[in-house]
DNA sequence: GGCTGTCTGTCAGGCACCCGACACTATGGC
DNA sequence: GCCATAGTGTCGGGTGCCTGACAGACAGCC
């Protein structure tokens, strides 16, 4: 929709996504022919790039800012949100609807500025018709999630609070595991302390609380809108 | 491992099979090569499938009993116990490896005797390796997981314990929408309460409150390790 | 500069849910 | 029949976390 004057091609964003776990280990044929059929979408603050229930529309690759992956409690209650996750790049999300082309789970909210590629649902799937052993590689980033998932879940259900909040910030510090190297962390995960809050289902008072001990604990350091890492092992510790 | 008199064949279980949404729209050639190369296993009560860390096994089909999914948290607290889910027949299961190779995320024990096809890690590898195209439909068994896990967590962190509840057991009474046809539902869920509450991340005692007051809104009928569905919807409406 | 909105920090009150305990009741084995 | 085991029903005390409220701190905008 909205023309930049100098929009840049998808090939400009190769380095970054290299950056990625699953692009960097892609077949060259595959991670060429993703990029070919990528197009460069910025979107403002706020902006969806889908809804629940929307139909499916491709694949897509974050190269800048942030995305929020949540759900709304539906018409009846939208003041409540469960905040599922924040994409950061290098991530590819939007999957599912890829294979199964049924509707899109939750709503997908640029949290702040960013630069998307998407792939198109056609093109992908005509490129993998030509290519069908293919279809396992990008089922990769499906098997990548669930797992995670599942570990969440888990977490969820059974640490208390504060090791919930500990866990969930070496999850983001590490990029979920999503990054190519393994031994890489990000200090100053720029997150509020609300959508912490929301992604662990707690309170944004709680949340503060065990933030401020993790602080006097000398494990973080409490910023404005992000938590940076100081002792990423500590913290690891402080999740049982 | 054990030999029991008369093993049945693997085909003599289609009838199951077909009773699944994923199995019943599989191509035919695959749905053939699947049972083709199934081993069936029968298991005993409490024996174990695979467990966390272990390696790739393979894919199993559940066609008699039920089992239990679930993660144990590690060695250092091995009393809790995060039940994920019950598998029931006729549900496919341990599909991640297959794409990943990587090591099992949870436990898998048979609640009860079992009867289960298990499709060897090598097998499949080999023939969908001559049949690419099909990867694609194996991968839809993890959209629909994801999707189920994505449900599952928004609904966990939103509502409250009786919903939460009420919502279980209708999904557990669809079977989590992995039947063929949409509309029929199970009646008597075989599941206790503490299972139910350790899926629900709530105690045995919160669980067992909630069952009798919903069995006075005559929504179920609480029987001994099982619960009666007897209001489908009057339950969908109490989950809100 | 002032104004506005977002984020953070902190308190007090309340309740939903957990935990420990114990009795009771089905079920299966012998 | 008896016993062992697993599951259910129920109580009462404790608490972890939520709700609501408000003040302060920082950033952007005009």
């Amino acid at each position: 929709m909205t023309e930049t004057p100098a929009q840049p091609a998808p090939t400009d964003f190769l380095p970054v996504l290299a950056t990625g776990r699953w692009f960097a280990a892609l077949p060259q044929t595959m991670a060429d022919a993703l990029v070919g059929m990528a197009q460069v979408r910025q979107l403002h603050s706020g902006e969806a790039l889908f809804l629940r229930g929307g139909p499916p529309c491709g694949l897509y690759a974050l190269v800048r800012g942030a995305v929020r992956i949540s759900g709304t409690g539906g018409p009846r209650d939208a003041a409540r949100e469960a905040l599922l996750t924040l994409i950061e790049p290098p991530m590819w999300f939007g999957e599912i609807a890829v294979f199964d082309g049924s509707v899109r789970t939750h709503d997908a909210h640029a949290a702040e500025p960013c630069t998307v590629l998407n792939l198109p649902q056609a093109s992908v799937l005509v490129w993998l018709a030509a290519h069908p052993a293919h279809w396992r590689d990008l089922a990769l980033l499906m098997a990548d999630k669930l797992r995670i998932a599942f570990i969440t879940m888990e977490e969820q259900a059974l640490l208390p609070a504060p090791q919930r909040v500990a866990r969930r910030l070496v999850l983001m510090a590490e990029g979920y595991g999503q990054w190519h190297a393994g031994d890489q962390s990000r200090r100053v995960l720029e997150v509020s302390q609300e959508q912490l809050a929301m992604m662990l289902a707690l309170s944004r008072q709680t949340t503060n609380q065990i933030l401020k001990d993790l602080q006097t604990r000398k494990l973080v350091h409490v910023q404005r809108g992000a938590v940076e890492v100081l002792d990423l092992p500590g913290l690891r510790a402080a999740s049982q």
